[in-house]
DNA sequence: TTGAAAGCGCTAACAC
DNA sequence: GTGTTAGCGCTTTCAA
């Protein structure tokens, strides 16, 4: 383990220009700048990342707090955040509190104060307001990522305004009875999720005069497999079915898009069909969605970090910008079927 | 930040009286061990883990390198991993080398030598002797998964077993045109699976006297849509087409049944299908399938891991126990069609 | 079994 | 712009 003192000896400087010149910070002359990077690459140095945290107090590594990670949502936005922080030489500590509550608390309890990370990225996750301010106290900057969390800066789409889009893109196609699969209860514990989605749809068609009817209504748990079930239920009535889908999420809708085959329709002649997310097999299917960026919500949470941690010249207080979405109109959507 | 000096003053004992009592190691006496803990929970001590590290030389965590964050297998993997260390006490920083070359080499002159990391699991990465070596000399142990590395310990399915099993599975059907959809030669870069699994079923044919058709080998990427293609082409033709199709993967596997249903084919009636993995959509789609079970491989790599840092009583050598796998007929395979 | 004390390798005042 | 030096908070000899 070649250390500081021995770059400092043949860059003929002292320990502490070595680590103002390989670090940034401090003014270095070009001269002793250049004279010490040569000796740290041929000497093949690396700071210790120990040894410098524990002196200066900053990691230089980041938490990542996530509730699952092989779902789409959240493998990209973990994988946004990973190559944005990357991007910044920073380090990403992975936390998958897939478990229960209380592998859970020791998570917080503990990493949190192992002193092992700057900041914290909460991805879908429901903070108390304890751990909250607990963070806050140590002054561990915290930024969520879907959903809203009281008092801490959050990324999260506009969840009507994105329902609302996807209903008004079928009922411009001249749709009026349109199904909705939504999430049932349980998903919306956390930041209400389904029932903003919910919300937007009824919205959507209440400007159009339509009443939203319960019974075109199904729950699932925005699985491929969910979203089937939840479609045969719809489309199987014998009266009166509906001529299109809207699904609170990809998956779900391509679910519905095999529910329909297997009863014999044609997507989009019988029925159309959209979700929300963009998903990776959308394209696949034709589905018509409107998508939702999750890697770049992953990037925008730690750009947002990285002012905390390193303010740059331009303080400007990172604007609350709304996320991107976008409709994007594929083949599962059509005018209704004449009747 | 309360530190090991409160604790040891409000204990009445040494730091290092309360440094062995909360390490555990070195003998402690009961009375005072009790003492400490006590003052330790009540005053909210956490060991500050960058001090700790650097005094001790460990840092109880391990990085894990991986290519990809969003595909069922390797989310699967780190998914295992995560919680195998969870259960250990052990943090995981996550190296996702999604991109080129010039990254993934800053990462490993970097991080591996910043002293962040104890160990390091490799997920299908093929890496050089160079690195090998520079971890073999920096004394931290590394396990490879999914993939042989040379002269590093590995952890990798039986491919050749395995195809040969799902082949076989089709042939005691009564298949005999078995098409195989594989990888392509850009897949066989890293470990060779595609080779392999298409060696394993080449010899499967062979067994019961068939001589593989290289007309019935269609590559692809892996991906749904990829099978969907491959199956199209292997399907469409007019004149002796295939009684059945084993893909490589589960999702090609997936993307062929969508394709002999788009033909207008019903499986297993008119063509049977059989995959590997077990991949999560696997069930819905009623695929029969050899299971390999990521999440064990990622517990399992960090067992191995475990036993190395912090050898246990008895230091059996980890023997290369093979990794598990098993066939699951579900309603993709049947006997061939009359002809 | 316990305590005193010397570092672990670096950073950041502070002085020049 | 650069060097000196006192820590950062813990672990681990070594001696008692």
């Amino acid at each position: 383990m070649v250390g500081i003192e021995e770059v400092a000896k043949l860059a003929g400087v002292s320990t502490a220009t070595v680590s103002r010149a390989l670090s940034g910070r401090g003014h270095v002359s070009p001269a002793s700048k250049a004279k010490v990077e040569d000796a740290a690459t041929r000497l093949g140095y690396v700071v210790s990342s120990n040894a410098s945290s524990l002196a200066s107090g900053r990691t230089r590594n980041i938490g990542v707090v996530i509730p699952f990670l092989n779902r789409w949502f959240f493998s990209s936005v973990l994988e946004g955040a990973q190559q944005a922080l990357l991007r910044h030489g920073y380090d990403l500590t992975l936390y998958n509190l897939a478990g229960d509550g209380r592998e859970r608390s020791s998570v917080f309890e503990h990493f949190l104060l192992r002193q092992r990370v700057d900041a914290v990225v909460a991805v879908s996750l429901e903070l108390t307001e304890h751990e909250v301010q607990r963070l806050h106290d140590l002054g561990k900057p915290l930024v969520g990522v879907g959903g809203p969390i009281p008092g801490v800066r959050t990324l999260t789409i506009d969840d009507v305004a994105v329902a609302r889009l996807a209903t008004e893109h079928l009922i411009a196609l001249g749709h009026r009875r349109i199904a909705h699969i939504g999430g049932d209860l349980e998903f919306d514990l956390d930041f209400h999720l389904p029932t903003n989605r919910r919300l937007g749809y009824e919205a959507a068609l209440r400007d159009v005069g339509v009443e939203p009817d319960p019974r075109l209504f199904a729950p699932a748990d925005f699985t491929i497999a969910g979203g089937y079930h939840a479609a045969k239920q719809l489309l199987g009535v014998p009266h009166d079915r509906p001529t299109a889908i809207f699904a609170a999420s990809d998956e779900m809708a391509i679910g519905s898009i095999l529910a329909a085959r297997d009863l014999g329709m044609v997507v989009p002649r019988d029925v159309s069909i959209v979700g929300i997310d963009d998903y990776d097999l959308s394209e696949f299917f034709g589905l018509s969605t409107v998508a939702q960026f999750p890697r770049g919500q992953g990037e925008k949470a730690v750009e947002i970090l990285m002012e905390q941690l390193e303010p740059g010249p331009d303080a400007a207080p990172p604007a609350a910008t709304p996320l991107p979405f976008e409709l994007r109109v594929r083949s599962s959507t059509a005018v209704p079927p004449e009747r």
